[in-house]
DNA sequence: CTATGATATGACAACGTTACCATGTTAGCG
DNA sequence: CGCTAACATGGTAACGTTGTCATATCATAG
């Protein structure tokens, strides 16, 4: 049915490893070997079995992808991961894993069967085994955004204690009294660096903090806006809230919208990660983590692993940018209604 | 390196196509065997090589999902679609190709070599050769949202039409005089379809329908706003505006908001397709496609012509929902600030 | 008691490519 | 002029699985 390699080869009156190699530029072929095998392929509209390739050189030349691509902000890793990706050859397999351990390793021993070359998850700290078991079949895997206790591995994220903590100095230099934290599930590492950073800002500051302004949840929006809920009906409200997430985020504006709360008059909000082309992000005081550029540094990662398996681990952490905007309801925003960006 | 076949044949003390009837229930295998067999694939850690396989059985359980996975609408669908896949034993490949078809021409061509069993591909009109070639190829493929000229293919779509008529008449009973129209390119048949749409609200309603209200460009935020800007500016501006997606609705919005300009007060807002989760959805009125349906359906779709690669083109055409909420400034919504949904 | 079909297992070859080894030709160099 | 190295091409086998054909046992039906 398909046409091979063999039906190229007797096309152009070559043996099929000569066609191979003409393709692949893998050996000396003459020019006009070459000329000819070119012309036979078009002739034939031959198009090569990464398959059978794949089987004979135990490579794939995939690479996986494993988040919750339903968030803007990972689909932004993607694509910086993607265009690396293409521009390596190879191609990038993406995994909507809906930060759901199941799913996780469901999809981890589809690729496995299948392969891949190589990974770049999202971890959460009950990934751990599911690591372990990449690690076991020799499959290298680079980490996104977090950490994982006790596996040591490539990882590229942002400074997230460093962001909260300038995010929360911001607030209580303009005048912030009781800032409630809306934070993600403890199992993820970037939940509790946002609320260690939300810490170091108050302890600089001389503050006691309040450990009940701190709610422990999903990185979600339903959470956002039932914490937010919760907050707002304590007898002693927090007068900023400060969502350690963009989801979180929107589930808070849209609480405090129900509430009937302005914002920033009534409530002051911020929140961690952006929302580019999202209206509410222009409006959003909130800290940046360069997204594209974390995924095309996870991808240089996971390429320099694949060409030298056994070097040592690299950490990369990359700097966060506060971007002050209106919501916050500090003066430094006077005079620049869509906040810069 | 890797544990095979015949490692795990040798182990259980059986020939290797005994295991792989064992583990694929292609055949019969004894109770006591079997056990044996997985006995033997759990010590050795043996995991099944997917390319050999599919390699035999020129089959590769793999299907791809070509479109923009930035935009969440198609994040959304992209989850029906696994779900389903998953379900039925197939892996799905999403491949972002930010509706350039560069990037689709590439796409396809990769997955081509990879020996894809199929395709889901939200299509633009310049679609066409690429969907060409791959019926040349008789890789079967499923169009999502858009029709392709000269195509013949089975295809999930929204009623884009209807859909643009009933909230152009929404509009045109509460009060609208002038509705300015921002739609996606010429290329896409939604988006002319979603013109049409509008005139036939505007011609049942007897009225003459300005032309230079009308504007053609992207589906994007960019697009959105810069209409915006162009269509306000004008000596007789609308008093209302049609984004005909959710991009250029945020666009829209925040050109809107430069302007200074209040929605509903100043100018009425409405929209196409929904932004489940994010607060301007809840606020503006549109016009929902069930996301997760479409994908469902475009999933089964081609599962049947998977199954029967002969059967006559199917198209369906799902019914949308027009949601009535703050952003058009009618009376009808008083009283539920949340809109529903 | 034999025919029939369900049950259970195996041998062999093939899928389409590339790794590895081999061979020959030509050009350059001492 | 013989020797090395770059250039050019081919043969054979193997990657790990499964399609196809074959064989054997056993129970049940006629």
């Amino acid at each position: 049915m398909a046409v091979t390699l063999q039906d190229v080869a007797a096309r152009a009156g070559v043996s099929a490893i000569t066609v191979s190699r003409a393709l692949n530029h893998t050996s000396y072929v003459g020019a006009e070997t070459r000329a000819r095998i070119l012309a036979a392929v078009a002739e034939l509209n031959y198009v090569p079995n990464a398959v059978a390739s794949s089987l004979r050189s135990s490579k794939t030349q995939l690479l996986a992808f494993l988040t919750d691509i339903t968030n803007p902000f990972w689909a932004t890793v993607a694509r910086g991961i993607e265009d690396g990706a293409m521009e390596a050859g190879y191609g990038v397999i993406l995994c909507n894993t809906d930060e759901a351990e199941v799913k996780e390793a469901r999809y981890v021993d589809l690729l496995l069967r299948r392969r891949i070359d190589g990974f770049i998850v999202v971890p959460t700290r009950a990934s751990g085994p599911i690591l372990q078991n990449l690690k076991r079949h020799h499959v290298p895997f680079v980490l996104v955004d977090r950490a994982v206790p006790g596996v040591a591995a490539d990882c590229v994220r942002g400074d997230s204690r460093s962001g909260a903590e300038q995010l929360t100095a911001h607030l209580l230099a303009t005048g912030a009294r009781r800032i409630g934290l809306i934070t993600g599930p403890r199992t993820v590492s970037t939940a509790e660096e946002r609320v260690a950073g939300y810490q170091d800002a108050l302890r600089a500051a001389g503050q006691p903090g309040d450990e009940s302004l701190i709610l422990y949840g999903q990185y979600t929006e339903p959470w956002g806006y039932q914490a937010t809920q919760e907050l707002m009906a304590r007898p002693r409200p927090p007068d900023t809230l400060f969502a350690a997430n963009n989801f979180i985020a929107i589930g808070v504006l849209e609480a405090l919208h129900t509430f009937g709360l302005r914002v920033p008059e009534d409530v002051a909000v911020v929140c961690f990660d952006d929302m580019t082309h999202l209206t509410t992000a222009r409006f959003l005081t909130t800290v940046i983590q360069p997204a594209q550029e974390m995924g095309r540094l996870a991808l240089r990662l996971l390429l320099a692993r694949l060409a030298q398996p056994d070097r040592a681990p690299e950490e990369i952490i990359l700097p966060v940018a506060l971007v002050v905007r209106r919501s916050c309801g500090c003066p430094f925003t006077a005079g620049r209604p869509g906040g810069n960006q």
